[in-house]
DNA sequence: CGGGCCATTGACAGTCCTCAAACCGGGTGG
DNA sequence: CCACCCGGTTTGAGGACTGTCAATGGCCCG
């Protein structure tokens, strides 16, 4: 393949993966309102910016914790989420990233990062050089403004987990993060016809992220499996009844984000 | 006083106020890096659009949840939080917005608001027109860059209070609260030289915002007090002994934010 | 003096956690 | 081919942290 592949003991090479500029064509990050429009002199300073794809492995840290991050990245496809750990080993999943969402963005604007990055399976990503946020403030100010939209949307993402955390119940989290996660990966168009799609995340991480114990959240995912609101199957999920989810997690559909000024 | 100060019912004047440009240089957001170094022409630019001052008193609703937030707000002095509800009441407090935070950065970028704020003291804020913002990405990126590293500087504070209510205990999660109050209210230079700093939040704010109830939230409170590690008196808190506070509430300061680029 | 807001305390219940162990499928090596 | 290990899931038992219900006291104010 194109010779942008890094090779680290944590990349490996994707023989079915495009180069740019379909690379870029294809990114999730297009299906955003926040770059459906992009124009081409921003494309061409996308291209021009980018720096090498990276691959990663599920369980790969692509960002450590409290160390400095070097560049910014956008997830081309694969799954991976964002954590903080207390000094005993206490860790909490802040959010799941997915395809088109940008690695790193925060730690731009900070000596280290705050919290780690962890791939949760075979990933994608496009790097970029150092300085291409701070340049395309100055040069192309939509793209500017849509990845403050991407940061503003990830931040009402949080919010919504905070939500679960502080005042939801065991069960209500879970249906909210499961909802939650259909309806990302529903307006990435990688639901299937069947209403299944990939769903990497084991119990732990479930936990993790909503704040649970492993064995409570077990129980509680049985007794929503016990009523029939949702099917796993090999490493797929279908939400059975999203009404009676959204119902039973107190967790209700929000119009969609839109770019009200472009 | 000025025309520019709006009466409404929500509002009231504040006679010992200062009109811009005075109160543009006396403004907190100057004390935050992002914009420490504003020249002359970024300073008329932001003064060009303030629109009005807006004051609000304690418990006032500056914005509703779930309605469209009109415009962008800067507080210049007074506390206020972000929060979020389920239907059937339950209440989480996101964050706590200080002097030089922006209000309804998030609401730019979407139909409506997906959190309410609401005023914890007498509010004086500063609003923008509406397209401020746009037009600060197309002419000041600078500035622009400034507005996103405080948007990246509140989601990572976020983060920080999703770990606490996720994985801290109660007491742990209280303790943390305080800490980061006071370092914040510090680097605004609004902590006096007995450690005293003004901290207008009652126990059901805590509870609210860390995701406990009011009683448990008293009892914790309680033992941390008879440790000797927060005294309280007429609204104000001081922090007897930080170095201890941390260690309990495994909460350990971080490095300042930089502005590595500017 | 009554009412409202907030802090405080007691009693009790329950959600949720910890410790422990078993189970299951897949991969590995003898 | 089978024993073994491994990551992940499942189940049981007991206890702890945290929530709910209820009531009291202090303070401010009309």
């Amino acid at each position: 393949m194109s010779n942008d592949v890094v090779n680290t003991k944590n990349s490996i090479t994707d023989a079915g993966e495009v180069a740019p500029p379909d690379r870029c064509k294809s990114c999730r990050l297009r299906a955003l309102d926040a770059f459906r429009n992009a124009d081409t002199a921003e494309a061409k300073f996308i291209e021009g910016q980018r720096r090498e794809r990276e691959c990663f492995e599920r369980g790969d840290v692509i960002v450590h914790e409290h160390e400095r991050a070097k560049f910014i990245r956008t997830i081309y496809s694969g799954w991976a989420f964002r954590f903080k750990t207390l000094s005993d080993g206490r860790r909490q999943v802040l959010n799941f990233l997915l395809p088109g969402d940008i690695v790193g963005l925060q730690e731009q604007f900070s000596d280290a990062s705050l919290h780690g990055v962890e791939a949760l399976t075979s990933l994608s990503t496009c790097s970029f050089q150092p300085n291409t946020l701070w340049d395309m403030f100055g040069q192309h100010s939509r793209l500017a403004f849509g990845v403050t939209w991407i940061a503003a949307r990830e931040e009402a993402l949080i919010d919504e987990n905070l939500l679960s955390v502080g005042r939801r119940s065991a069960t209500e989290r879970i249906g909210a993060l499961y909802l939650h996660l259909y309806r990302r990966m529903r307006q990435l168009r990688l639901v299937d016809s069947q209403g299944w799609f990939e769903c990497p995340i084991t119990q732990t991480h479930i936990a993790d992220a909503l704040g649970l114990s492993l064995v409570h959240t077990q129980r509680s995912l049985r007794q929503l499996k016990k009523l029939g609101l949702y099917t796993r199957d090999n490493g797929k999920l279908r939400i059975e009844n999203p009404r009676a989810l959204e119902r039973i997690a107190e967790y209700y559909e929000q119009p969609p984000r839109q770019m009200p000024l472009i």
